[in-house]
DNA sequence: CTAAAACTGTGTATCACTTACACGAAATAG
DNA sequence: CTATTTCGTGTAAGTGATACACAGTTTTAG
């Protein structure tokens, strides 16, 4: 019951000596993680079976356990080797913000890539290499903001869950439209609609004026819905940020 | 495979007519909805299995397939059972800041009170009543800080994002020590530890330089780590919108 | 050298779970 | 009344995670 948080930080890490008997192993941590996030990329992670690894790799299911403790543990590693790579930027920190918003896009394109991502549930905060390198590339450029060091980290990890959220709202959304074969303005209408029809004013008043205002209505923007919500959102925190340091500094 | 969404949406508003024929059922979605609530809320989602609602119900497995279609929608509808109940202010809104805060406590409690609900992905934009409701809460105070209907709906859904991903943390860290039986001091300096060990300055220099300013050594108030994170993002977003808004009155 | 020890990938089996289907009982329409 | 519809149940199929023992492989102690 009681996991050992020890071996689960030497898989993340790759940190496991080799023994030095017995026959040589034909696989990898790496190329079974590789491969499941194949899978999962391809096929969503409903698809992703120990199973289905194995066959991806040839091998036979109990083979796989040999590197891997048990199917969760792999789509721990998953996630963390899913979201190595973020763009690293070196030099001189030039304009913070403007750093940050990249970051904030290179996240969600992260995620886009492998959406499946989303659907795993997060309940650590970030051990592994693949998370820590995109906490160090948010921290270099706000760094420069003028914040103390507690508060470098509670903003880090604010944006990295709203980014995390809003783009499983998105592309969970969008995965929905794809499946029913529909277009964006279609999907946007329809929520319009469903708001339209069961949100009352006397039980929802003030979203009930947003909805007669037409603040739902598809937007030629479609695509960008929460898109939008993220960029405003991220834009509002970084401003907050600017005008409490100038606060304290006044 | 395309799942009406029609269906989802009467599943979840309860608007679907009683046939005329055939006998009286013996259980409504709410009494299947309720139990399964009370299976996750003590035994978490992992515990929840349809032969386990049954039989806290007293009925067949399968008797349950008679008012949901999957448990997949047995959940969407137990999420947005368990967000039902946001506080309900009414009145004038005083202080528009204050009662957003008031807010996001709420948010933070109900997901204290059902971290299943963490789990569970969400992959749509809130559509039931007890979602909505929340997203009602959110908007009555923010309608009075000065933003545009969309700007608005923008930030309660970011605000929404973010509170539940770092409950999820949060509550995920802590679900973690109680299992390992160790204290919140413990667990605060098992993870400064774990970075002490892997985070080079080399690879991650502006997370190293925080790690031995011991930003992340145990703090006094263990307990609320992330949860003073949530504070500080949102305090940030509310500055922000103050800002924002004031620059364009400007 | 050789045998024991350690480790590999495999085959088999178990257990838990979701869900399809058909049956007999119950309720109503006409 | 009787045909129809719906209810709760029993049975069974299919999928998936993973425990366990086995046979082959490699290293090392002596």
């Amino acid at each position: 019951m009681a996991e050992d948080p020890r071996k689960r930080v030497e898989l993340l890490w790759g940190a496991s000596e080799r023994p030095s008997r017995g026959p040589k192993p034909k696989l990898t941590l790496e190329d079974i993680v590789a491969a499941g996030v194949r899978v999962a990329d391809e096929e969503g992670l409903e698809a992703l079976s120990m199973q289905r690894v194995a066959k991806e790799l040839g091998f036979t299911t109990m083979s796989l356990y040999r590197y891997v403790p048990s199917k969760e543990r792999l789509v721990e590693v998953m996630l963390d080797r899913a979201s190595d790579g973020p763009p690293v930027f070196t030099g001189e920190v030039r304009d913070w913000r403007e750093e940050i918003e990249a970051w904030v896009r290179a996240l969600w394109a992260m995620y886009r890539l492998h959406p499946w991502a989303l659907e795993a549930k997060v309940s650590a905060p970030p051990i592994g290499p693949g998370q820590l390198a995109w906490f160090e590339a948010a921290l270099r450029p706000l760094a420069h903001a003028g914040l103390t060091d507690g508060e470098l980290i509670s903003t880090v990890m604010f944006l990295l869950g709203a980014v995390r959220e809003l783009a499983g709202i998105a592309f969970g959304v969008e995965r929905a439209r794809a499946q029913a074969g529909i277009s964006a303005a279609e999907s946007e209408a329809g929520y319009d609609a469903l708001l339209r029809e069961f949100v009352d004013a006397e039980r929802f008043p003030s979203l009930a004026k947003l909805v007669s205002e037409g603040a739902f209505a598809p937007s030629g923007l479609a695509d960008e819905g929460v898109d939008l919500d993220l960029d405003f959102g991220v834009r509002r925190v970084l401003d907050g940020i600017e005008a409490y340091v100038a606060a304290r500094r006044g």
